[in-house]
DNA sequence: TTGACGCGTAGGAAATTTCCTACGTATGCT
DNA sequence: AGCATACGTAGGAAATTTCCTACGCGTCAA
């Protein structure tokens, strides 16, 4: 039974990247695509743990794959990655509106220095 | 043990930011200082649960804490938030390529449309 | 000083995550 | 056909996370 009953996409994706391997897949594969096994041995895992990881990275839409042959590409689809600038955009207005009163302040302090 | 020997700031935002509830407490925050308690009525959670993701939230400098009387109120510091934005920022790259790529694309498919 | 209240943390149970080896399937080479 | 290789997934052990109640400390009011 899940925690949360209602799940957001952006929920998905910060679940997604809260996984130091999971970011340093995507991190490989702004090289281009590449298969699981290249990945695994790129970072010293078992292929099978590799491919769980980049299920996740799947399922979020973070990645897409490829067949060829017998290998399976897997490339970088940062488009989900909106999902966390959007998230970040109220944190910068506070952010700003801090600076902005820090820096009234200050001129306030010591106008016209 | 850790898991991994060198862990950076970085990672510890996107561990920080990964659980629903801790995201939660950083919106309510945007509304001002407020302690605890008040989180913990507002989100229907028992207040040292609250107390804990704050505490983590504190650990990678996402809110600060003012003592007043026997209150605590927590407050919202977004700063590690660039390191967010930093790390977006090679994908974003990665992304545009991919657009104008396509849109070279499609103009020479049918160009001056 | 005494009692009520707000606080952080300890301790532990339950759920989740992460990683491995083992296995079965599909593809390409000889 | 026969064998090696690449793949996904099952099954399970170990570690981590999350949430609660219980407790002890400090602060305010009477």
């Amino acid at each position: 039974m899940p925690r949360q009953s209602r799940e957001t996409p952006t929920d998905h994706v910060f679940a997604a990247l809260a996984h130091p391997v999971r970011r340093d897949l995507l991190a490989a594969l702004l090289d281009g695509p590449q298969t699981a096994q290249a990945l695994a041995d790129r970072y010293a895992m078992a292929r099978p743990s590799v491919a769980e990881h980049l299920k996740v990275l799947r399922a979020v839409g973070l990645v897409g794959e490829r067949q060829a042959g017998r290998n399976r590409y897997y490339s970088l689809t940062p488009e989900p990655l909106a999902l966390l600038r959007e998230w970040l955009e109220p944190y910068e207005q506070f952010w700003r509106g801090r600076m902005s009163r820090l820096a009234s302040l200050l001129d306030k302090e010591s106008p016209h220095d």
